[in-house]
DNA sequence: AATGAATGAGGATTCATTCAT
DNA sequence: TATGAATGAATCCTCATTCAT
């Protein structure tokens, strides 16, 4: 038995390592294959104590989530608070592109957040999650309204919201499964192949100007 | 036993068939809860029979995709081809938002095109599918280049990518899960709700603009 | 549609083909791999016109047994009336062991003989097959008999079924799966590895001395 | 829900309580017939817990032959340990032939081993069960050849391997199935009718003479 | 707090055989 | 005779979650 977890300290410790081990996990495979066993062998715990920390896997997952997106929106206010001067279509579009395309598990998972993690979970739950993910909005927001002229006061949210629909979208079409991906391989089929970074840059932009 | 259907225009409506009583099942669930058991029931043949026609439960449901997407195209064409006078972008991106909203059926298959039902699935399968994408996006492609004075010639086929990313993104935030709705229904939640067709017309005219 | 078989010759023939076409494609891969689709479609007929034949697939595979067991004992009849000369135990078992390992499908027919092919067969048709059997076993009884000192009157059946025995089990443990195959390759496995021939010669002599 | 296995022995308990119901669902039945479920339900778990401890049904009944196996080999050694006294080909053949006679179970599995349960097994398992049986070989075989004149230095392991075969080969003619059976009991078919223990007496004795 | 044994729901698929044409 | 469309039975296994200890 691990050293058991006594202050507040120690389990905050703990979930980390818990939602690090559920992360590491998912990135070598995908979120079917991350078994619950699994996750707590990596942690070096047993499954019923996991289960003292998340009560479900989506539980566990939507932790991971706030993980990787805290981490971005973390990325995001740190690019946009360096300077004062204005942020051109762009250049916000190169670093979404680029800020995402680095960080492919949270991209994964936001393509199956709204269909599977969001599924079936508890209302309270969820009302942490989407409170969550509303501080962050709201913070990022500002700074992009204060900082891209593209974007007038109140537009910073309704982009934020759009780019995830963006992400979603485009990462389905840009990853496509092995069979899918040795028939793109094949003549003709080129308007299927689509570049994410490149493709999400460019979207990125035209949204900003349109 | 039902009639047999020996000449091809009895298979070929028999196939109809079947791939409408998917459809219609799938509309009133979703496509975990549709069993091959109760397609084959509510097309009045036995199970086996079923898979006499389609080799597995995707492959049929790539079928009820063709059979929709078919059936869009079609009003999109039919559209594209009432007169010669240029398509402005409003007016496109009503359209499209217009009779996709109407076809939800379809909207809710490609949110699920790319990461469920291309997964799994005999190469020579997913060649045929795309062949049938190509050979419509192809025809449609040149007809939206001719009438839409801001696509340029070459820009049909990415436009139509495009709106696909935007239609599979936009429905996963339009289309919440019971429990998340109750949340977004709460107080400061506003940001999150999204219309589908009014967000979707905006994008799309966003794109055309960019 | 093919040429129909109206007179006996035509029958006789066409049922030899599908026998034919049985074997080859039970050669190929596995009794439970042969689909009676396979074997019609090599005969280049409909599946139907199979079962006019054939009511089963057991009779279907019953009949390639019998034409497998009366190809090895013409054979054997062949070898002992070449001359009259007395046949040793070393001689007979030899031959008994080049032959049979030589026919490979006839020796997997009769490890599933007993166990998977007479099972659940109308008794007629078993009927038919033991009374194939014993007309064989008879003939070639009495010219073992009259050729092999070791063997005195009345002991040739009594011979050939357990010559059956050695061969079902020997076959058994001479021909195992890939994995026990990879396993028996290992150290210390030796004692496992069965050689069917030599194994059977030895087998046979023993008998034969014993 | 049963009282749980906590330590070592309790489940080593479980264990043989699941070998013992899947044996005597056998020794009701077939291995065909033989469910999962039913094991469970005959004792007293869910079918989730059976499979806590076979990973599959070929695993479970490979560990039946196991327990079996480890019993005639017990059975085997015990009478050879008896005493120093040379024992002859007839007291040796008599002995096996009963001892496997009363243990109709343990030679219908062995009958259906080599053809069923050890094929597509995880390799790792197939390993396990062939180190069982050769260490119990190596026991056996030892002792063999101390007690049994007939058996030279080294002839023990073959001797049980000859052995294994003869009781695979001569179950299979001596189980007909019931229609065969019945065609058995005719006029003439006498040759084809065997008796188990009575010929594995005799072919064990040719074979320790020849 | 920690453990890990116990639970049990849930569905696609194959193919021998039949029989309408 | 020939065809081939229609039939339908039958079962293993995974893994999130619970809860006794």
């Amino acid at each position: 038995m691990r050293r058991r977890a006594r202050n507040e300290d120690d389990k905050r410790e703990r979930r980390a390592a818990l939602v690090a081990a559920a992360l590491a996990t998912f990135e070598e495979t995908s979120y079917e294959a991350v078994t619950m066993t699994r996750v707590a062998e990596r942690a070096g715990l047993a499954k019923g104590t996991l289960y003292l920390y998340f009560g479900t896997k989506k539980d566990l997952f939507l932790s991971v989530v706030e993980d990787r997106l805290g981490d971005w929106f973390g990325a995001l206010d740190a690019w946009l608070a360096t300077s004062a001067a204005p942020v051109g279509p762009d250049e916000l579009s190169e670093f979404v592109a680029a800020s995402l395309s680095s960080r492919t598990a949270l991209v994964r998972l936001l393509a199956i957040l709204h269909t599977t993690l969001e599924r079936d979970v508890e209302q309270a739950r969820v009302l942490d999650f989407k409170q969550f993910l509303l501080a962050h909005m709201t913070t990022t927001a500002t700074l992009l309204e204060r900082r891209v002229p593209a974007l007038r006061p109140g537009d910073g949210a309704r982009f934020l919201l759009r780019l995830d629909a963006l992400v979603i979208g485009l990462w389905h079409l840009a990853d496509p499964a092995s069979p899918v991906r040795a028939v793109l391989e094949g003549p003709g089929m080129e308007p299927f192949v689509v570049d994410f970074a490149a493709e999400l840059a460019a979207m990125v932009r035209a949204l900003l100007a349109g």
